[in-house]
DNA sequence: CTTGACCTTCCCATGATGGAAAGGTTCAGG
DNA sequence: CCTGAACCTTTCCATCATGGGAAGGTCAAG
């Protein structure tokens, strides 16, 4: 690693003599790995950039930020397909905050759901925990439970 | 459908005459589908049954009980791994609940960082729908966020 | 024997990510 | 100007659990 040219990564904006930067110069200015970013490419999320002759990909500030932008609603658990309309609404200054707004909302009634049936399984699992002594016995409730306990015929 | 073979298929084990039975019926009866029932044989999980001389599995009543204990083990979110290893140990009379406890503790740890981690999603999902009028206007705090609000430069 | 329901295997797709191979580019230092 | 290291390119494969479909064979009732 070169510890001027680190340097001037941070730096940033800053310098415009470093712009267009190549693929793992934006990986690492936007926290998304080389591998990912051509895949976004690859789905349409981000615009195909500019090539060097020799084909290199050329990113510029407004793509790093766009990387970043994904990034930041890949944390926050949207799908592609999500992250693919809010980049459209974000760069789209006639959107009405109302679409954002229902593509969240939907989201978040998505993790409710999931984080229901996680709580449930978790409930069960504790309940059978319990009542697992966890010795050097055979007999187990947990897999008593998961043989069928309330409905076995034999 | 024909009703006296349903009907025969629920008094199940009373009837001798029907088992083995095909995948299909296998798969109604644990509530599996024949696809997974021929995927859990291709993971180890299932032992590959006896076939009839035209090539179909025949599958008997323990077959049958060992995919139910799959699917009820499917529900409670445990992994095909973790179910592999539950399986032997429900085969293995000479087994120690310790061992069952252990990876169903595993399990149980492992749902509540995933919990955790969505719950996280969440709570700063509801801040930013919160403040988010949803109306006609462009205007959008989610968006701010996700372009990163807090060190933007331009 | 025909017919329709059922079964077989094989291939492909999902969604987000990583790994690796085989080969081409860039650029700083000699 | 050339070389070597670091970087880039595309393409294929893997994950995990599940489903869909195609092409073809089997079974059982009529």
């Amino acid at each position: 690693m070169n510890h001027s040219h680190e340097a001037t990564e941070r730096l940033g904006a800053l310098d415009s003599r470093l712009w267009p930067v190549a693929i793992g110069a934006a990986a690492r200015l936007s926290g998304v790995s080389a591998k990912m970013v051509r895949h976004y490419e690859a789905l349409g999320l981000l615009p195909p950039v500019a090539r060097t002759d020799g084909g290199y990909r050329q990113y510029v500030q407004a793509d790093v930020r766009t990387l970043q932008f994904i990034k930041r609603a890949r944390e926050l658990g949207f799908s592609m397909a999500e992250i693919a309309e809010l980049v459209d609404l974000w760069n789209n200054r006639k959107r009405a905050s109302a679409s954002v707004k229902r593509i969240a909302q939907r989201h978040v009634d998505d993790l409710t759901q999931r984080i229901e049936a996680m709580q449930a399984m978790q409930r069960t699992l504790l309940v059978l925990l319990e009542h697992c002594c966890g010795d050097e016995r055979p007999d187990c409730p947990i897999l008593e439970d998961l043989a069928g306990a309330c409905c076995q015929m034999a």
